[in-house]
Formats: C-alpha cells, sequence, structure tokens
DNA sequence: CATTAATATGCACTTAGTTGAATATAATGA
DNA sequence: TCATTATATTCAACTAAGTGCATATTAATG
C-alpha cells in the first residue's frame, strides 16, 4: 500500500500569462480572454474555456482573490486579482532560467516538402505569407507610433512591455526579409 | 435516436510532419524520433510516444505501410514508407493555406514582467538567452558550410530544405539582434 | 420588432502532448 | 564483469489544450 503523493507541481506558463496580466490590472475571465487578443496576447494565446479553468484552479490555491461585482442586467463578473501568495510565486518564477521556445511552424513544414508541389504554389504561399507578416508588422508600428514616442519618459513597465514591441517588429521584419530572399532564390533556380 | 458520424477528420500537423520525413526516405520510429532532433525538428517537434501512437493510426488508415526487418539480436523494426494514398493526403495538406504560427513564448512573457525583478536579473537573463541563440545560429552556419556550398548544385529537393535553413539563420541572427538592441536600451534606461 | 452583437461564465467532450515505466538485446567501456 | 549506452517498441496514466454548446441579459442594428 503507498502514499499518495502529489509530485508534480510545476504550473504551466499559462498560469503565469495570467497571473502577468492580472497583476498589471485587476480583471475579469471575459476581459482575460480579449486581453490575450492584444499585450500578453502576441506571446501567448489562451482560449476563454483554458482562462476560466485556470482561474478557478488559481483561487482554489489562494493565488487570486475574486471580487463579485454585481452588474444591473449583466452577470455578474468576477473581478480578480493577484494576492501576496500569487506575487511571490510569480517572482520565483520570473527569476528561473527560461529556455528557448520551442519552433512549431505549419508552413516551415511545407516550404520544407515544397518539391512536392508546383513551385507557383510554393511562391505564392511564400506572397501571402510576407503579406500577414508586413500587416502584422503595420499592427507594431503603429502601437510604437501611437505609444512610445518618447520610451525613456514612460513608466517602468512600459519600458519593459516596449522592449516585448521592439521584438515583435524584429521579428516580423525577420520573416518579410526572408520572405524576400527566397523568392529570389526560387526565381534564380527555375 | 441520431446516427453516430465522426465530424473531425482534420489531422494535426503532427501527421504531416512524419509523412514529409518518410517521403524523403522510409524509416522506423525509433528513426523517425531521432530525426525530429535535426531536420524536420527544427520546425517540429514530438516524443517518442506520439511517434508511435501517430504511425500505428496512419498505418490503419492506409497513408502508410510497413516492412518488419528482422534484425538478428536487436528487436526487429518496422520501416515505414508512405503510399499513394498518404501521398496524396500530403498533396493535398500542403496545397492548403496555412496560418501564421502563433508566438508561444515564456522568454518573452518574462521580459514583459520584468518590472517585477531586479534589472540585473533581466540583463542576465538577456544575455543567456542571446549565447543560446548565437550557439543554434553557428549549428546553422555549420550545416550551411558543410552542406550547401553552391545550393543551386543541389537536387531539387534540397533548394527547400536550404529555404528552411536560411529561415533559421535569419530567425537566430534576428534575436541575437534584438538582444543587442534591449541590453543597450536597459543601460541608456538605468 | 426581430435579430444580432456584446457581456459573462460554465459544462461536456475530444484531441494533443507528457511522464514514467516495462520489455528485450547487443555493444561498449570502466 | 558490471554498468551504461544504444537500439526498438509498447502500455498506462496523466496534464494541457481546444471545440462546441448552453445559459442569461442588454444594447445596438436593421
Amino acid at each position: 500500500m503507498s502514499t499518495l503523493i502529489q509530485i508534480n507541481f510545476k504550473p504551466m506558463s499559462l498560469t503565469y500569462a495570467i497571473l502577468v496580466s492580472l497583476i498589471s490590472e485587476p480583471k475579469s475571465g471575459y476581459d482575460l480572454a480579449k486581453q490575450f487578443d492584444g499585450t500578453v496576447g502576441f506571446f501567448w494565446q489562451a482560449t476563454h474555456q483554458q482562462i476560466y479553468r485556470e482561474l478557478t484552479k488559481l483561487e482554489q490555491q489562494n493565488w487570486i482573490v475574486a471580487e463579485a461585482i454585481a452588474q444591473e442586467g449583466r452577470p455578474d463578473k468576477k473581478i480578480f486579482s493577484v494576492n501576496d501568495l500569487g506575487l511571490s510565486h510569480l517572482k520565483t518564477w520570473l527569476l528561473q532560467s527560461s529556455e528557448v521556445a520551442t519552433v512549431k511552424d505549419e508552413f516551415l513544414l511545407k516550404i520544407y516538402a515544397g518539391y512536392l508541389i508546383p513551385e507557383e504554389a510554393i511562391a505564392q504561399k511564400i506572397k501571402d505569407h510576407q503579406q500577414l507578416h508586413q500587416k502584422q508588422l503595420e499592427i507594431y508600428e503603429a502601437i510604437e507610433r501611437n505609444f512610445f514616442i518618447s520610451p525613456q519618459d514612460c513608466p517602468k513597465e512600459l519600458h519593459f512591455a516596449y522592449l516585448t514591441l521592439r521584438r515583435g517588429i524584429n521579428f516580423e521584419k525577420g520573416w518579410i526579409n526572408w520572405c524576400e530572399e527566397a523568392l529570389q532564390l526560387l526565381a534564380n533556380w527555375a
């Protein structure tokens, strides 16, 4: 007869993505789900299902606390905020070393096997891809123009948000340049 | 009483990652698991568990066929190859448009919340990250030197592998440049 | 006046991915 | 010779993630 011991305590990154978002401003599950389309959403995504499930778990663990807000008409909402326990766990996690994110890219897999389909189809794929990255670049550049005219004058939190935005811009430009190069190489080979 | 209809037929990318690998050379589950550390593994990963499960499914669906190889001493191995049905499914998939891969990056999440921990800790994190990308860049550049001295003379399959390698190099250089920029911005703000 | 969109949350189910171990044999190295 | 590494596959159990639907209300749209 063995005792039952819970071994796996390591929370996944979604846990921390939620804490990071809640710490800058307490919000409801609904708000979180929306926010995961912007800001934090540029490097972490989750469906509302994942978010509500995670919030329930975090509340049970007492990392976050809920304040029920009665609303006229609308269903009640629960505004969650991070408490001291949650904050200390977040800080511990922040100090841990992080591995390089693994790349899982369907597009590159298709390029790799590109010899199986007509060259024009691949070239078109690359052009489409370039356009998508161009659009995302424009979004990031608009954010930079509108919110970071002089990043040095922003409050400290925004410095770090700015760094991630710069990475977004760097990332999109990288893809756009690669698309250019790839199209040229394909043309030369044809 | 309703009839039972299987609606969701959409196979995940792992299916196609395996087909792509098997099409360039038939191999065993064990070989696949190893290969997922190189070539295809640069943009798709899977554990041996996932691979064996997927192979079983693909064989049942008759997209791949197995040839049992008896080995002296070693356990028998099954060499899988893609058949016509599998190839046609692969080609169909290749022609479909692919979305931009979502980014899930723990490191960027930590940078975003960087204001919660000491500035030196963040700077060190960025330096470590830069080193990791520098190492990966060197791996890619070594592959380029050793296998793609004159890419135009390679067989057609390798042209496309070369394009993905160029993306790897582009990606790593992008990260390295961002790390430089980020460290400088942090220094200026301090 | 009916429909749709937005707000707000939750259940049931399914798929995808991870962890740990079991099984079997041979070659290599200390 | 004893342990480790490499080859080769499989089972069982679990966590994580995603899809679809249900519910309830109000504001805006056509």
